[in-house]
DNA sequence: GTGACTGCAAACGCTTTGCAATTGA
DNA sequence: TCAATTGCAAAGCGTTTGCAGTCAC
């Protein structure tokens, strides 16, 4: 909070309060948000907030490293608070869960890519797929229902 | 080619020269294409074909495993033909060449997180950004021009 | 012959833009 | 005060859809 209302007027933007809510919003969440989810929680309090505000101001946030964006599936981007080291996205396919993972465990990765292609200044954008723990044990337990039912 | 056309045929899809074309300009293409690229491409010998044909026809040879779908960067959906081995790509941030790496590059942190998080089933989507060698060597040699017109 | 397919035009969802009115510094 | 910022409306881009006509089978 202090972190970015200090980086918008030392870089001399003004601190008008649709700029603070939209960063408010996504510090209170902790989550990855949309613009358009960012603008139906401002609503509840501002109902006058614009969308391309929204827009506008997210983009002002990412281009000072405040926020980041990402790609998580389909044609949305997300933004979340800027987590200060880098790192991926975990997305269960059944309940939408999302988690972080350390870019640290691409390291080895890298290192290979650099060896055999000749690329250097890796960075990358990472989102894995799978099921969480919490959609599996749902599915195991409605197997054993059914199985239960049978016998 | 046979292969398409007979999975086309097996499937009880009709073997439409629109059909046939796009499947032939990505393979002949053996690069990634957008829908725009390939209608492009068509355009050169079949003018009446629809950008909206294309949409759907790329859309049948994925659900068919055809072709895979890549969200390399920006919006845009590129294709290509299915490889056999599931894949990730390699971009360079200057020139846009595309290169190819083995998803079981990723098995390790696959291994990783599935002991941290408990995901099970998981499949990943990566791009990875960097400099190619020869953009590389372009920088490099720029340089030492530039260092020498000093001297 | 007939239903699967096509081309066309219109709509889609998300994002960006131009502009006049407003407001923080 | 006055340039930076906002809200609004319109356009942008890539993609999808409804429909009437066409064509592979």
């Amino acid at each position: 909070m202090h972190h970015a209302r200090a980086t918008l007027r030392e870089k001399g933007y003004r601190l008008t309060p649709q700029r603070v809510a939209v960063w408010e919003t996504l510090r209170a969440s902790g989550q990855h948000l949309s613009a358009e989810d960012v603008v139906r929680k401002l609503h509840e309090t501002m109902p006058e907030v614009n969308l391309s505000t929204v827009y506008r101001t997210l983009e002002l946030l990412v281009s000072l490293d405040l926020i980041t964006e990402t790609h998580l599936a389909g044609a949305r981007t997300y933004y979340e608070i800027e987590a200060g080291h880098p790192h991926h996205h975990l997305v269960c396919e059944r309940c939408g869960a999302v988690g972080h993972f350390d870019d640290l465990l691409f390291v080895p990765v890298y290192e290979e890519l650099r060896r055999s292609s000749g690329f250097e200044s890796i960075h990358a954008e990472a989102t894995v797929f799978g099921l969480c723990a919490d959609c599996r044990s749902k599915d195991a337990s409605a197997i054993k229902e059914r199985l239960d039912a049978h016998s």
